[in-house]
DNA sequence: CTGAAAGCGCTAACAA
DNA sequence: TTGTTAGCGCTTTCAG
């Protein structure tokens, strides 16, 4: 492998005079700079990063921690973010933690070894002994990003979840339905745990009591949910109106429902989360609330930059700051108005 | 930052001895180790990878280049990559290309300056300044994935894309179909051209004239696939069949079909490659060429961790190697037997 | 403008 | 078993 020595040598030039070049750090003679260039040519030179790192005390790599880089939601956030790294210099680290914190703490462990310049993390833990170790790593900045940890002082860039759930169990109201299932995943995730208050906060405003046989507790997949909608479904007086609150359990839900001999939306409405490439070919097309996803990994970005610039100097000095960007409802056709039932004709609560 | 030196100063021990301890190289007493552990907790150690790698000459970080992260296929392929990667100890740098073999060199050298241990890549170029410039980073072990290039000698890891299309083919032209059309992309991509090639074969096994109007060229996205398809179906004697040759032209082409209110499969049968999250709540459940991803993604990790390995002790000997995996046909519903014209008295159907 | 040299944090060879 | 030290490739004073 040729080193600096080596084009230095090559051109016949000064070990400071190519690093100088390479850094714009001082003015180099057109003539000797042509003949560096020539040598770094024809020496197949590239600086040694590592070696820039250790005398540099950084790093031009930042790391992205999600839970499931194969669910479409972070896969768009990940290209986001991806894009926008690239154009500030960075290289981006993707980790999976597949949801579990130790997992999780582990490769966090590993970029912190690796001296990333900053983290981008989508934390999958919540109790107090997953804080603290989370608490260990703060030397390397880090943002939250989707979730927040609400006992902890971390910046974080987050939709408003709460308002999601609440957004759709809204609009299912609004179209009469009274019997509204949620499909939820496990709740120690934030994102979970606001969209099941969402819900609730959504009936509750609606003067619905909440009837716990409609809230079925998944773990975010494709599969579980397909399960607890079958069951759901095979109950007698089911739901008329069902809210899947993320986009995989959404096509859970929607292929129970059809499996089952359900028509959406004339027999059961069905509303979601998010949108996915791919989304538009199913039908019903999905009324769902969407995130504004790129806005979400662009902010997110740019809060880590800004950390990683402050950070030598003036050290935390800054409160921890929360971004919170708003949901959409997208209406589209898996929604429909529920037809109250023949003799009463009044939609009042039950 | 808290450097093994200190470490060495708090526990009251040598510098070797810390490293001997980390590094497993040589026996420290328990009592010192006890000492030495504790040191670390108490200061919050953490090596520095950076000056490791320096001194070491090595990374543990590998790198996965692709033409585009949100494609779902890329997506499953990550994610196994990084999941094997990680069992073995290795980073995973995600990168996306955006499909530009510009944007792709470019990346390739900023991998190259971190001295990332190896590289995946699906190969974006084909052109010789292209190859030429991707010979320059030779230097670091390279597996392509997905993709090969035939005129060069790299190990790749392949699906056999010739047969993908041809067994698609097949079996549209055995459902009785003689207007089959091919959505395919930019063909100066190794599978799009494989695909092509694989679908005129199938036609012309079956001794079929291949009708240039039917050879929809998109460009891999959905959106374009849905104008061509859509174009299509307004002309006059449309296909009965189309094959679509990647998942997202699949998609654009099932929508395209819908929205023009043709009934897929009874008017017009659709035929695509690969699966993804979500695919199954698509009615009519697609048929598709299935690429065994996880496989592909193993082989060529295993592959490249051996090239790591193999690199510093012999030196290029070993010969280029191929691995070729086989797709497999997945019948499900959306093609159905052609009709054929009154008259003659029709076929079984089945 | 250019050259010599220190030192970033670590590992491993060697000495004790 | 433990301690000392050279040097990985680079940037950056500091002198010429």
């Amino acid at each position: 492998m040729t080193t600096i020595k080596d084009v230095a040598r090559v051109a016949d030039v000064s070990i400071s005079t190519v690093s100088a070049l390479l850094n714009g750090t001082a003015r180099v003679s057109d003539k000797l700079a042509q003949r560096i260039w020539a040598a770094i040519e024809s020496t197949g030179y590239s600086p040694h990063g590592p070696a820039r790192s250790l005398r540099l005390g950084r790093t031009r790599s930042i790391a992205l921690v999600v839970g499931d880089i194969s669910n479409p939601f972070f896969t768009s956030l990940a290209k986001t973010v991806e894009a926008r790294a690239v154009e500030a210099g960075y290289m981006v680290i993707v980790a999976n933690s597949d949801e579990e914190p130790e997992k999780e703490l582990k490769l966090l462990e590993m970029l912190r070894e690796q001296r990333v310049a900053g983290i981008l993390l989508t934390p999958s833990g919540h109790d107090p002994s997953y804080l603290q170790a989370l608490a260990r790593i703060t030397d390397i900045p880090l943002v939250l990003l989707d979730r927040m940890l609400p006992q902890s002082a971390f910046d974080s860039v987050v939709v408003d979840n709460l308002a999601m759930a609440r957004m759709a169990t809204d609009y299912l109201v609004r179209l009469n339905h009274r019997r509204i299932a949620l499909v939820i995943g496990k709740q120690h995730i934030w994102t979970m745990e606001q969209r099941l208050h969402g819900y609730r906060e959504g009936l509750r405003l609606a003067g619905i009591a909440a009837d716990p046989t409609l809230e079925l507790v998944a773990d975010t997949r494709i599969e579980t949910a397909y399960e607890v909608v079958q069951r759901l479904l095979t109950q007698p007086n089911p739901p008329t109106a069902i809210f899947a609150a993320n986009i995989l359990m959404m096509l859970g839900a929607i292929e129970a429902v059809m499996d089952m001999g359900f028509r959406c939306p004339e027999q059961v409405s069905l509303a979601g989360i998010d949108d996915f490439p791919g989304s538009s070919a199913i039908r019903p097309l999905l009324t769902t609330v969407t995130q504004p996803i790129e806005e979400l990994a662009e902010r997110a970005v740019r809060r880590l930059l800004e950390k990683i610039d402050e950070d030598p100097a003036s050290p935390r000095k800054t409160n921890p700051q929360t971004i919170t960007l708003m949901p959409r409802l997208l209406i589209r056709d898996s929604c429909s108005r529920r037809i109250v039932p023949p003799q009463s004709g009044g939609s009042i609560s039950r």
